[in-house]
DNA sequence: CCCGGAATGGTAACCGGTGTCATCTTGCCT
DNA sequence: AGGCAAGATGACACCGGTTACCATTCCGGG
């Protein structure tokens, strides 16, 4: 079968008795073309099973079709559920999506970004949190010729390039959730300083409780890391406090695990004496026992978005760049106080 | 700083005042130039920062330096462990990973593949299970000038181009820990059919029964499909037998998960009335409760490995293309019978 | 002193596409 | 019928590298 060879756009010249550059403007869908010979040319192309050699292209268009997904490591859903999204986008057409997991801690890691880029030639990439977050970062792709999208939490000055969740809202809404479900003493955990998912949550927690009528108590909040580690020890501090939460909003749902841990530790049930809600939705948070409440963004729908923005900046400015997110209600979160024990 | 237009090896070699040629000596290390000649043409290079256009090389060369990774989801943070993996062997080298999640379900599964590995001249392909057990997939592959190496569990003829696991003895061990903890009526949730892991596995009790010198019972064996309902179905068969098991193993995590899940619900305690054992050591195994007993294999190296193998078959030949998994003891499996309750 | 061969660098063609511009039809208007 | 605009197609250079092949320089040996 295989000639060994791949045909290339002189065969079908050749075959279809036209010149290359016919045979281009077919393959471009060029609107000044005869039809017979178009039909003529397509015919020649699906009966040699011809196709264009995209780094061809890409050498005479000066551009090429690449982009770039770099990213380190902020949860491996959401980092497939990323790439996920964006094959949807671009699963029609000629681009193809080149990954880039990076450490955000290595002293190189802005000359690996560069290398990265030039060797390749991205036409453009998107940055995950909390590399979106880093305005070094985004500037020497742009240097580097390259459109970015940044994909993270809302930012209050309207950004053409960001695709954002509207984590505040969420977080404001799910602590209302609480306190519609009785609850009066709620704690937090909060993520990692310099992250603007954790400002924003935190933002979103201060609402809330705003909202409810309720003040927030230091003695009951506490920050992490997003590591499930740093779930526990926030735990364990926030169940120590003279007067313990009820509830207890974690930042994310890692952490919400950990949270549970040092609960069981102490003797507690969940969620009997300790209602507990997350964030992100990730696979855990269903597994765990009980499942975890928790608020789902649109990860896919996002990244999806964020594609079309990347290689349609035209036809993508009508997409919206801010993005809702749901309350997940499922066991860990119960009316207080619960009934008689 | 930037002219708009990057350098190209001609504006090198008239800097320099040296012909391309001379300078393409210099890019592939010829061992045939003047040592003063590499230094002046080096330095040229430095200074502007002259990077060689990957789509000209790959014209020229007729072959191209990506490498897909085609996967349909098996768990995320096993893709992102490969994707991790590969990037640890890659990143000092002038390839990229080109990624492509796909419906193993869909009728044009072998047609996407196809035009994705064509559209983009591959150099060379990964699959993972279970992709990696379909042999129509790596023909197509293979039929389009690309190697193949697959990711997966072992297989009895021993294959170049498989990089796989010892799931087998894996779980044979871990059979032989709950024996050794007392357990004489062990339970175990298959994987789907069709799945080579799954039949590994199975194999795995199977042998791991035979030597601790126990008989399995079908009343206490069941079979999933490796999601977490299924999980928990099984384990509703398992722990509704006549004589229940006082443990189980389950062929990964997320259906131990639901297994977990069935046994609350029916008022059991784990691990005080039931010891489990996973396999995966997902990121939810750690952050249940209790902490999951499973069995952890070296995704990342195993990644990193196949990797080299696809991109340098020859230095690769001595690289080991099986390998050995830990069993990580945690707290959901215990000695039976429990002290005195 | 001349010649052959190794060491080095240059030239031109080519990889497989695209852009520019010229050429050749064709149809329509006057 | 002649002129002309518009439509269809082709010739050719070019994108940024590589390779095949040739030209030059510098040796040492006869």
């Amino acid at each position: 079968m295989a000639k060994g060879q791949k045909p290339t756009i002189n065969d079908v010249a050749r075959l279809s008795g036209v010149s290359k550059k016919t045979v281009s403007r077919v393959i471009n869908k060029s609107p000044l073309l005869n039809e017979a010979t178009r039909e003529k040319v397509e015919a020649v192309i699906a009966d040699l099973g011809y196709v264009p050699n995209p780094q061809a292209r890409a050498l005479a268009l000066r551009r090429n079709f690449l982009i770039g997904l770099i990213h380190d490591n902020p949860n491996a859903q959401m980092v497939l559920g990323v790439q996920e999204g964006i094959l949807d986008t671009i699963r029609k057409t000629e681009f193809a999506l080149v990954v880039r997991p990076v450490d955000r801690h290595s002293p190189t890691l802005l000359d690996d970004i560069r290398h990265f880029i030039e060797q390749q030639r991205l036409y453009g990439v998107m940055l995950l949190p909390p590399l979106s977050e880093r305005d070094d970062i985004a500037d020497v792709c742009q240097e580097l010729g390259c459109t970015v999208v940044r994909m993270g939490s809302a930012k209050l000055d309207d950004d053409e390039h960001l695709v954002a969740s509207n984590d505040r809202q969420a977080v404001s809404e799910a602590v209302g959730w609480l306190a519609e479900l009785g609850h009066r003493r709620i704690g937090f955990i909060a993520g990692p300083e310099g992250f603007r998912s954790a400002r924003e949550r935190q933002q979103g927690f201060t609402d809330g409780m705003a909202q409810a009528g309720l003040t927030p108590d230091p003695a009951i909040m506490a920050r992490g890391t997003y590591r499930f580690e740093s779930g526990r020890a926030a735990g364990e501090q926030l169940l120590s406090a003279k007067e313990p939460p009820t509830a207890v909003f974690s930042s994310n749902d890692e952490m919400a695990a950990g949270l549970l841990h040092a609960a069981k530790e102490r003797g507690l049930d969940v969620p009997e004496d300790l209602s507990i809600i997350g964030f992100d939705d990730t696979a855990t948070a269903a597994h765990i026992w009980p499942p975890l409440t928790t608020v789902r963004w649109p990860i896919r729908t996002m990244a999806s978005t964020a594609a079309l923005k990347l290689i349609e900046p035209t036809s993508a400015g009508s997409q919206p760049s801010m993005f809702p997110s749901d309350l997940i209600r499922r066991a860990s979160a119960v009316p207080y106080p619960t009934e008689e024990r």
